[in-house]
DNA sequence: ATTTATTATCGTAATATTGCGATATTAAGA
DNA sequence: TCTTAATATCGCAATATTACGATAATAAAT
């Protein structure tokens, strides 16, 4: 990312853009779009979902996972993958908090 | 970002993911907290909110600008930014299906 | 016309991200 | 135990991001 001065922000909002930058991937947002697609967790075949090597998607969802925007637990040689919901309140939140009512005195 | 594979995705997973990766570093969550706050146009006073320099500020600016996160209109020497509220949807759309109804057989 | 104020852009150095092949790790099955 | 299968990690090269000082651009004010 470059030099990016973390001291000088607060946690929540360090936490939330590490939250954002976890789904700013067309990757990872894929990732969620297919984990979202099925009815149940998903044990092993996403490889075979996206254009990218085996190595490379481990990666997202290694990323996706430390930010809590999936879970995975391990099911004998594979590993089952769900999103987390529980990440998302705190999404809505701030994109509720963003979109408020500012009097748009001058930008319309 | 280092290398991408972006001719692999949908035109919508790649905008998705470009508006989380604007949304993804705290300075540019902070620029929208403080525009949120503020129940007006900011015009010209949001270098002093945070800890970086006026070119930094800037820039994360228009890339806020870039994707419609913000609206920016000149003022005389200054410009007025505010939140676009028009963005949101499509974030809030996206979040919605993800949270959805997997069951949750495995991972919990 | 000159100065002042404000914002944008350029150029550069430091650091982060992405993707992949190769290899390690871990668990199941023969 | 040896092999197979699945996922994770390492190391590297290519590229992107970040931050800043310096400078340009633009508009108001004198």
């Amino acid at each position: 990312m470059g030099i990016t001065k973390t001291e000088a922000y607060t946690t929540q909002t360090l936490s939330l853009a590490a939250l954002f930058k976890a789904l700013g991937h067309p990757a990872r947002i894929a990732i969620l779009e297919y984990l979202a697609k099925q009815t149940t967790c998903i044990c092993g075949d996403i490889v075979a979902e996206l254009p990218l090597s085996q190595a490379s998607i481990s990666r997202h969802l290694s990323e996706l996972k430390a930010v809590g925007l999936i879970k995975g637990t391990i099911s004998g040689t594979s590993v089952c993958y769900c999103i987390n919901s529980a990440a998302m309140p705190n999404i809505i939140e701030f994109i509720n908090q963003i979109k408020s009512p500012t009097n748009q005195t001058c930008c319309s």
